[in-house]
RNA sequence: GGCGCAUUAGUCUAGUUGGCCUAGGACGCCGCCCUCUCAAGGCGGAGAUCGUGGGUUCAAAUCCCACAUGCGCUACCA
């Protein structure tokens, strides 16, 4: 048997086994597995509370808060949520979390759309697109809040808390500074309801806070498995402010319930908040969606990334020029793996192939370098015409050329093939290409170059070849400069350096036969002549 | 302080039911080859006592316990 269909094998059994592990957790015995249904089924068994009432379709969302651009982080997570959804046919929905309206802009909620664009990521319900569960932003959802939260206020599962955040504040420091917890006391959990309606008729402003049930509270995690919280540990946190504004943990629970989420899927910084939110679906009577927390991509230090750590937000890549295909492959593989040797993973690959269960548990370190590598990869995959088109905008950025310029795209296409494999990011190509567009000085390292007796001979007899020329591509021109080396006793490697600083000006440049040829005849004679002068000058 | 999560080479990771692991692949690094420069490519190499200490076992990176370290949460931020 070969390697080949020794893997299909393989492979098949792991269908297999995730089929069986599947109709397990769909089962009705999906209660006396619990484990075995967290970690073994992964995404594609919705949570069993569902499951009961009989909620089959996959609906996954991102929901970043607009307080800033995207980042790496935000895109990973988006990233996993888009594959899924894509993987199973469910339903991707992007939601904007701008309850905090003072940090929330307008400018970041475009960006944020912007750069999701940008990598492929289309989301099927969300801001632009709509969707039966609009809007998609949560301050236009304002009622639907203080619906529930009027509702678990009736029901006794919440109360009015007219502490100032001040004076919890005093209260929290000095708790600390005491070695106790600082963990809210419940004070005003035990105001008579007469004395609670009398403040509230004076107008005093009052927050509302979740009253947390006694017991435990298992968080399912289908990447980190069961994770046991003590409610005794869980403050009363406050559902809606002062100013009826609801906190996140309300929000989130309200939307994800509403727009019928059936995978919550995120950074592992929310795993804390998890036993809240699942509380909060069984005060409001609501099955609860299965969760998945994916570990946090930190930098080289093992800090969480941030501005620290060079700029993450995602346009920053897009400037540079990373194609969003190598940016998707990169972040998938941040945590997560196709198998024990595939680096190079195309957009369909990862569709059909991703899944939670190979998702680490472990922070992820951010790597510039290997990003560098795979976007240099997908550069080299890349076809001439394509190249060339996406270069355009980078020269036009430089005022090299303009992006429509027909006769600078036709140049582009010809210096694809020569310069497609020196480039990491796109951008790169710009120092590369410059001097077939533009006049040249020579790099001051490199003039000597065009100095000396040697030198200058090289350049005088190239020239004269040159001319002689009756076609001037690119294999007249390496036979015309071989022939010169030659006749000269030089070593090619030392005769063409001359040559390639007075046409391209750097010591260092695309192969240079090919260079003159796009570049023309009579440019490179005018170039090679005004070597001569330049160099001829500065031996006097 | 409390609660939670994590811990395989500089980095991403493979390793899921203990033996096929004298720990596999990739980035980076080093060397050689190719070569008109720079790249790309080819070949080869160094680099991990699998956080530490115990335990279970004929056998542990893999199971159990403790400790250490890092990170997260502990907000009327999300």
């Amino acid at each position: 048997m070969d390697d080949d269909s020794r893997q299909h094998e393989a492979l098949l059994r792991n269908k297999l086994r995730l089929q069986v592990v599947i109709t397990l957790c769909v089962g009705s015995d999906i209660d006396r597995t619990p484990h075995r249904c967290a970690r073994g089924c992964d995404i594609i068994c919705p949570s069993p509370e569902l499951e009961k009432r009989g909620e089959r379709s996959l609906r996954l969302r991102f929901a970043p808060s607009p307080t800033g651009y995207l980042h790496v982080g935000g895109a990973r997570t988006a990233l996993y949520n888009w594959l899924l959804a894509r993987r199973f046919g469910g339903a991707f929905v992007l939601r904007i979390e701008d309850t905090d309206i003072s940090r929330s802009t307008e400018e970041a909620i475009e960006a944020i759309l912007e750069d999701m664009r940008w990598l492929g990521l289309d989301w099927d319900e969300g801001p632009e697109t709509g969707g039966d569960h609009w809007p998609y932003r949560q301050t236009g959802r304002a009622t639907l809040y203080l619906k529930a939260a009027r509702s678990l206020l009736e029901e006794g599962k919440a109360y009015r808390c007219f502490c100032l955040p001040e004076e919890l504040e005093a209260r929290r420091e000095k708790a600390v500074a005491e070695g106790r917890s600082p963990m809210y006391d419940r004070r005003c959990r035990s105001i008579p309801p007469e004395e609670t309606h009398r403040m509230e008729q004076e107008g005093r402003p009052f927050a509302l806070r979740f009253l947390v049930p006694e017991g435990e509270t298992v968080v399912r995690d289908a990447i980190r498995g069961d994770i046991t919280f003590n409610n005794a540990e869980i403050e009363d946190f406050v559902l809606l402010r002062g100013d009826g504004t609801p906190t996140y943990n309300l929000a989130v629970v309200v939307d994800d319930r509403d727009m019928e989420i059936s995978h919550v899927v995120r950074g592992d910084d929310h795993l804390p908040n998890t036993p809240k939110q699942i509380l909060l679906y069984r005060a409001l009577d609501t099955a609860e969606p299965a969760f998945a927390h994916l570990p946090m991509i930190v930098g080289q230090d093992g800090k969480p990334l941030s501005k620290r750590h060079g700029d993450v937000a995602v346009g920053r890549f897009r400037e540079e020029g990373f194609l969003p295909d190598a940016m998707v492959n990169f972040l998938a593989l941040l945590g997560w793996s196709l198998d024990d040797a595939t680096t190079i993973i195309d957009r369909r690959t990862l569709v059909t192939n991703f899944g939670l269960e190979r998702v680490g548990s472990k922070p992820a370190v951010w790597d510039d370098d290997k990003l560098l590598w795979m976007n240099a990869q997908y550069i080299m995959a890349m076809g001439d015409e394509d190249l060339a088109r996406a270069l355009m905008p980078f020269l036009a950025r430089e005022g090299l050329a303009e992006e429509d310029d027909e006769q600078a795209l036709e140049r582009m296409l010809s210096a694809a093939p020569l310069i497609r494999e020196r480039m990491k990011v796109l951008s790169d190509a710009v120092p590369l290409v410059a001097f077939l567009f533009r006049e040249v000085e020579a790099e001051e390292e490199a003039k000597e170059l065009l100095r000396g007796e040697e030198n200058q001979a090289i350049l005088r007899e190239t020239g004269k070849r040159l001319l002689e020329l009756d076609r001037f591509d690119s294999a007249s021109i390496e036979e015309a400069l071989r022939a010169t080396a030659e006749g000269m006793g030089i070593k090619p490697r030392k005769a063409f350096q001359p040559i390639r600083v007075a046409v391209s000006g750097s010591r260092v440049s695309p192969p240079l036969f090919e260079s003159m040829h796009i570049l023309g005849r009579e440019k490179c004679m005018q170039r090679i002549a005004r070597a001569l002068e330049a160099g001829g000058e500065q031996d006097r």
